[in-house]
DNA sequence: CTGAAAGCGCTTACAG
DNA sequence: CTGAAAGCGCTTACAG
């Protein structure tokens, strides 16, 4: 078995609340013994046991996210950013990802909320009323939804979704689509909104298809829509539907940015490495990441009842090479 | 707090012992006691404490799984799998991400293992000595590589890219080239040496370009080496870098498939979606993460000590539209 | 089949 | 500043 606390103490003829206290609380300690303890933790190898530290502490030294789907590239940054902000405080991070199953999603926080000392929830697909129910999970927060009475980071798509119409009304599109996201998401609720708006604030005459699931294929299905339809522009309710319309249009023989103007939402790192280069709206995921955890943490260092924390980030367009000036495709004259 | 143990045995007259049996072996109990245990455990919501239990136990009920980059979407189906196959027997997965920082992995490994009863390494960049050096870890499998000692599933790369190889030689090329992938990976070793061999027997000439990193960007970089040379078609370490070449080379003008003909390795969701689709080799990652987790739960289910296990799986190339019969630039004639 | 007891490895008031 | 004691919630031989 692995060394213990009582076979340091008994090694230096102390008690095990000496050696406890040395490790945790080395203020409290006598510093010539204290130095003893540490030589001989470090020379026996003792490593603490995490079980038996939280079965007393009732602290895990853990959070989790739970995540919809971890091969969208949207998750990622915000998991790494969550790994590496909580790794610097000593926590490790249990993942979970949910698979597009929002029935499981409050199951598996409940389950995980037991086992951990905080719990992050990027769930844009859960009902509000849902994700509500789980307001009493102590240090919840949740990312990118706003759940009244919880502490949550907002990531406002509007200011990005805005931009993308401007810069299009800009280029000389007066005649553009959105491709809604999946049927229940929060987010495409903000983004669809934040375009109906702008689109009638500047007199341009907007379409709407879909729902599109967030995946590349679905894009391609939504392709053809579009190129069936008037419009000179497309705004997209991701990344991997944008990148699936420039393909599939591609192969209808358009080319993107001429003939099409297209534009994503994540800018992902696919976006500015296809070809054309994919004009995006940028997400802070990893910021978000980190001011989840820094919730938490701030929560977890100070005792009693907290009041819910909200942390609101800004979205902005990434400029690139597939949205340009509109070049209708029946040889009509533009603009 | 919550209900615990004895608040269910006090409820009943019973000690906590029967409760304990009555949950962790029912068949040992009184069927009527049983029942009655049951449903009062039910009807005051108790569920037992993780760590408690994992306290005498021993038992942590659950895994921990490492990749070196979650955003490459060669590890997701892996991950995605491994959750699965383990929620099934009601284990929790911990997931890592060393953002390719190999050093980290090890300290990572020996980490987590305190935390659980199995781990999954998949470290395609560490060396095998280090990797070694965790042999010592009950229950260690590596994914996708060879560990002397250890229990491992491997992936056979060398099928899939001799299947490449003859493709590209069935299809009339002659003159091909080979982007090497990171320096250390132990997958790239395979893959090269493979290929050498391949195009050896089948009298072809090879360049070597790289190592390039997994990412989109290294490929771009990738290819404009490519289009210095004289190949005519070039097959990739993985699809990231297959993609970004695809990418650059359309932008300087050459068009994929015809112009030039390239493969990728992993058959991720974008290489069906890209325009053209990529020919790529299929590697069975959610397979390998299956088996990976079945050695575990196996070796959990018998006492004692354990032979290695290995498992060893096939890969195939699947092929799209990105390869095809050689079209020199120059306008010579082809073949 | 059931219960009393010991123990898993640590932490934390409470004395001294 | 240090130690003895109790306890976290469960499991597991050992009796009965």
């Amino acid at each position: 078995m692995a060394v213990t606390l009582t076979d340091v103490a008994n090694a230096l003829g102390l008690s095990a609340s000496t050696v406890s206290r040395a490790l945790s609380m080395p203020e409290k300690v006598n510093a010539q013994t204290r130095e003893r303890i540490q030589q001989t933790v470090h020379q026996m190898g003792y490593v603490p046991n995490q079980v038996a530290r939280s079965l007393t502490s009732g602290r895990m030294d853990t959070l989790a996210i739970i995540v919809p789907d971890i091969a969208n590239p949207f998750f990622p940054p915000i998991i790494k950013a969550v790994q590496a902000r909580a790794a610097r405080r000593g926590m490790t991070v249990l993942l979970s990802d949910v698979d597009e199953h929002a029935v499981d999603e409050i199951d598996r926080a409940r389950n995980l909320a037991k086992r951990v000392d905080g719990l992050i929830m990027v769930s844009p697909r859960t009902a509000s009323a849902h994700l509500a129910g789980l307001r009493d999970i102590p240090n919840i927060v949740f990312v990118n939804r706003e759940v009244e009475g919880a502490s949550f980071v907002l990531i406002d798509d509007g200011d990005g979704m805005v931009q993308a119409v401007e810069h299009l009304h800009a280029l000389g599109h007066r005649n553009i689509a959105y491709l809604n996201g999946p049927k229940r998401s929060w987010s495409n609720a903000l983004r669809q909104s934040a375009i109906e708006s702008a689109c009638a604030r500047l007199g341009m005459t907007l379409s709407e298809f879909g729902p599109f699931e967030a995946q590349i294929q679905a894009g391609a299905r939504a392709a053809d829509l579009v190129y069936a339809s008037a419009v000179t522009a497309v705004i997209a309710y991701d990344d991997l539907i944008a990148l699936g319309v420039m393909a599939r249009l591609t192969e209808r023989g358009l080319r993107i940015g001429r003939d099409m103007s297209v534009i994503g939402v994540d800018d992902s790192p696919m976006s500015g490495m296809a070809y054309p280069t994919l004009t995006s709206v940028h997400v802070p995921g990893a910021e978000a990441g980190v001011a989840a955890v820094d919730i938490i943490l701030e929560q977890l260092s100070t005792p009693g009842k907290h009041e819910p924390q909200i942390v609101e980030l800004e979205t902005h367009l990434i400029v690139r090479s597939s949205t340009s000036v509109p070049h209708p495709r029946d040889g009509s004259v533009a603009v």
